[in-house]
DNA sequence: AGCACACTGATCGTATACGATTTGATGTAC
DNA sequence: GTACATCAAATCGTATACGATCAGTGTGCT
């Protein structure tokens, strides 16, 4: 314990809640009881109140006044605005982090994509999320401009509360979706501009999105 | 007074504290002490010190632990970085609402670049200002995907912060965003692709963008 | 039976209080 | 004169307490 320790309560608490929000625990619908948070951190429910009212902003928690709490429910809707946002926001943040793509953090993407490769023929769709993840992560993980990054590792976060709930997987995209993460990686390796980078990015985005919309019937994205 | 009033004191505050730093009644650095805003408001602290996170979270405040909050500093990077997003998510946006650009809004539009246009012709810069706002808000205004409108939103209240302490103004711009105004809405007259929208509207930011880096000695964005 | 209404338990919103931390000033040694 | 230790005032962070508000339930009336 004898650990930095300089987080506060409030932090603790948004540590905790956010995490089980995440990955699960806290399922969409879930009561967030501020009294019961607060007891089982051995806090009283100010700071708990704090944290939740943080998440209400990230839109990981849905609030009304004088009631409470309760883990944002997730629909067809909220999941194409989510992934609209990060089809835009993600691939300017991939094109801005080029400068950071060297040979090493080449070698390093692709041995991720091979291992997601793995995967497939694994037929393990656990560990592809979770390497897919990673895989973006790495993409626009080095991105320059801070308010770009956070809200796309928000989106990224709200994703992962929406497929924690095993609201939407779509196999048969992981093949192509693999493909073009090569086809990417191939892009960066030629020294592309930012702007096909972006570009590329954002043609892999769109196609995840649309194959969602097209399995549930729904027109593709407008952009 | 009959009015709803079902508004909490901490929503209160944010609102007293949120107008003050957009309309620049709190310049950059302004030290937000809580209890000095509670008595202003005639409330505890509890209320403006939620408030003042939330504000945090936004981008407006910087704050630091068992310190205290100040009206965030605006310098040449954070500016950068504002504007860099808003050139990513603001074009994105008015492509998402094209489907709300209609003769009548079309006419709107025009009526208010037209009046841009008188401001230049009366060397009115503030007046200008707050039809550009205007003018951009008629853009994205009807953006159908409400996180990507509240990120625009957001971007465009740490614009006007940032404006309001006199950061940035570049005169020679005005003339040229009026006429790139005009030639956007004639490609919306024309039934552009929600893409074409999306990349004329992107280039106009870019335009602003480039015009201030090179006015400071930097070197454009890179996308 | 069906509706309206009062009541109750649970939970939230905020005031107040107090310990914890930081900042800046003062004094002292070198 | 500079550097450092010490101290006091200011401010924050959180606990506790209590009034306010809401969802659910039971009762009486039509």
């Amino acid at each position: 314990m004898g650990a930095v320790m300089t987080a506060s309560k409030s932090e603790a608490a948004y540590q905790l809640v956010s995490e089980r929000i995440v990955n699960g625990a806290y399922s969409p619908g879930y009561r967030l009881v501020l009294g019961t948070i607060a007891d089982e951190l051995g806090c009283s429910v100010v700071p708990v109140r704090e944290a939740i009212r943080r998440l209400e902003a990230e839109g990981l928690v849905h609030f009304t006044r004088n009631v409470g709490a309760t883990v944002a429910h997730v629909d067809s809707t909220l999941y194409l605005h989510t992934m609209q946002t990060l089809m835009i926001i993600e691939p300017a943040a991939t094109a801005l982090a080029a400068d950071a793509m060297d040979a090493a953090w080449l070698a390093e993407a692709r041995k991720l994509n091979d291992a997601m490769r793995q995967c497939l023929e694994d037929f393990d769709p656990v560990a592809f999320t979770r390497m897919n993840t990673e895989f973006h992560k790495l993409l626009y993980g080095q991105c320059p401009n801070p308010h770009i990054l956070d809200l796309v590792q928000r989106g990224w976060r709200r994703l992962a509360a929406m497929r924690a709930s095993s609201f939407t997987h779509i196999p048969s995209r992981a093949k192509a979706s693999v493909q073009e993460h090569e086809a990417l990686l191939e892009l960066i390796a030629n020294h592309a501009t930012p702007a096909q980078i972006e570009t590329a990015c954002r043609a892999h985005r769109a196609n995840t999105l649309n194959a969602y919309l097209a399995s549930a019937g729904m027109p593709p994205s407008a952009i």
